[in-house]
DNA sequence: CATGAATGAGCCTTCATTCAT
DNA sequence: GATGAATGAAGGCTCATTCAT
């Protein structure tokens, strides 16, 4: 059932017909809202299961890789994330009042996650400091938005810009005396 | 007519009641229908009107500014643009297939005047070359979708980003002999 | 449009769907919605239109009948009203939210006609003095409801009990000095 | 499960979710189903145990209290019933055709009760004769139906009005010779 | 040409009822 | 026998769209 929500939610978006997504996971209506009264709730439960996936791959990362790597390569899995999951990023700023708690959840959860990295990579000198998670999370999203028939390539390619942008700025660590 | 569409449009999004835009503009449906038959072309006509103004910054912009900075603040305006007609973003990504010709109609206007900035400012070394005004016009755009509530500020520093990001990885013109 | 509603809410009561009553008028239920955005306005309307006659009655039996008589047949009109727009009666008491309105809404139009009457009877003291006008109205409007199989006799019969009763308690006024 | 349903009857009507029953019974709704496969089932059952309770009370009363007071005594004693089980008096008259039979339920049970009591009142002269105790127990019962807001004290004056209308028409014994 | 009343398809939502566990 | 998840019919309501005035 949160099979189906998430391919129709691809497809045809959050605002898809309730008996769109009930059809294609076999069961009636009535089941849908049984198990999800709110419209909202079916777009947090798939976005949970996604999200989670995303969140328990930080910490391997930077306990294997620099802190720059561990970035960008995380930031790369977002962005696979974000590609494929096309329809819930809009999710994020649909403007449903019944949807509006949902950015808040989202960013509670992955942002400490991308905040650790971020950390990481600033202290070591190899990003600018002044980027908030909720920054990168957003701007990452956006960028992947378009993609309709530009597919992941380009969103990947533009996301890598925006990264070294980030480098840019950066301001190096002071040499030990 | 336009004007009250372009209003119902940024609060209400694209796929507002007519009426809604109708008793803005203070006419009745049956004149919002006579004029533009299909959704489409209301969100066409809004959208030309919008675009040529950002077409005719461009030429201004190049004469007067280094390509560098021409090219920078021709993106600000082009941001200013986007963060303020909110929702048209996302139409161009709607999946209505009366919509689809929209974003092609959108490049083919827009392309050829962000491209002559991008060139200028290849040329001179201060960004990179392998980016395509499309690349840019999406990114762009993509990042300011976002904005719900963040606002322009906050379109605007991740487009800084994207623009240092450029820059990042620019080739300085070779010194002549 | 309002006749149909008329026949509907005796037949299948004021809780019909919205569709049989369209269907009946010969018009799309979006009609009935446009001129009757609330359930209770469509009652209301009915409502008002069989009690204004109801109404119009009180001046003239007054003006051409003592005081008890007067009383008698108002309350008989009105029993012939009720008895023959059934499902009227109990909309009264619908406990539906919306209907919330329409008790005080008809007391407020019919209350003061029959104030009258009752003062004068009482004033010549046929009947007692103790009875106000809405006691009547919903004392009449019960006896009226369970009239299905009974018949408009029953209820005729019984609101006669009913005035009796009045008589029953009757003061007689000071004999003149 | 009787208890539950009469309690929702009163409070949401005859036509509450079963769901809202059984609940409150703490049950299934499968294990409602079970017991009473028609929901009509269910109201007559609720009914029954209600009216009984009536009905026992009538042979105590004529043979403590002259038959006047039997009379008033036990028609408070229904009025009472009546204005605590709203909602079973309006679904004597439903229409749905499962209920059809309840009327005739009723008056087969409770009328012989009343009628004794009647027939003892109009042979002392207290109360005129032409009265039959369906007359009298649909009388009562739409009388108790408005009391949503007036309550059980607007009932019981009503009733009182009534009664009094029956001793209005009374034909005094013929003094024995 | 403008108007806005009328239409009805379509979606949401609620429950009565069934039936596998 | 009890349970409650699943089902889907039914009704409310909202617009997009047409068309007589």
């Amino acid at each position: 059932m949160l099979e189906a929500a998430k391919a129709v939610f691809i497809t045809s978006g959050v605002d898809a017909p309730a008996k769109e997504i009930a059809d294609l996971a076999g069961v009636g209506v009535g089941t849908l809202y049984r198990h999800f009264p709110q419209r909202s709730d079916l777009v947090k439960a798939v976005f949970q299961r996604e999200v989670d996936a995303c969140v328990a791959a930080g910490p391997a990362l930077s306990a294997n890789h620099a802190p720059g790597t561990a970035l960008t390569e995380w930031i790369d899995r977002y962005t696979e994330f974000l590609a494929t999951k096309r329809g819930l990023a809009t999710a994020l700023h649909s403007g449903d009042p019944a949807l509006e708690a949902l950015p808040a959840y989202f960013m509670e959860r992955v942002g400490p996650t991308l905040g650790a990295l971020l950390d990481a990579a600033a202290a070591s000198g190899e990003i600018r400091a002044d980027v908030t998670p909720r920054d990168l999370l957003l701007a990452v999203a956006g960028l992947c938005a378009p993609v309709d028939h530009e597919g992941a390539a380009f969103s990947r390619r533009m996301v890598a810009f925006l990264m070294d942008g980030l480098r840019y700025g950066a301001v190096p660590p002071e040499p030990r005396g």
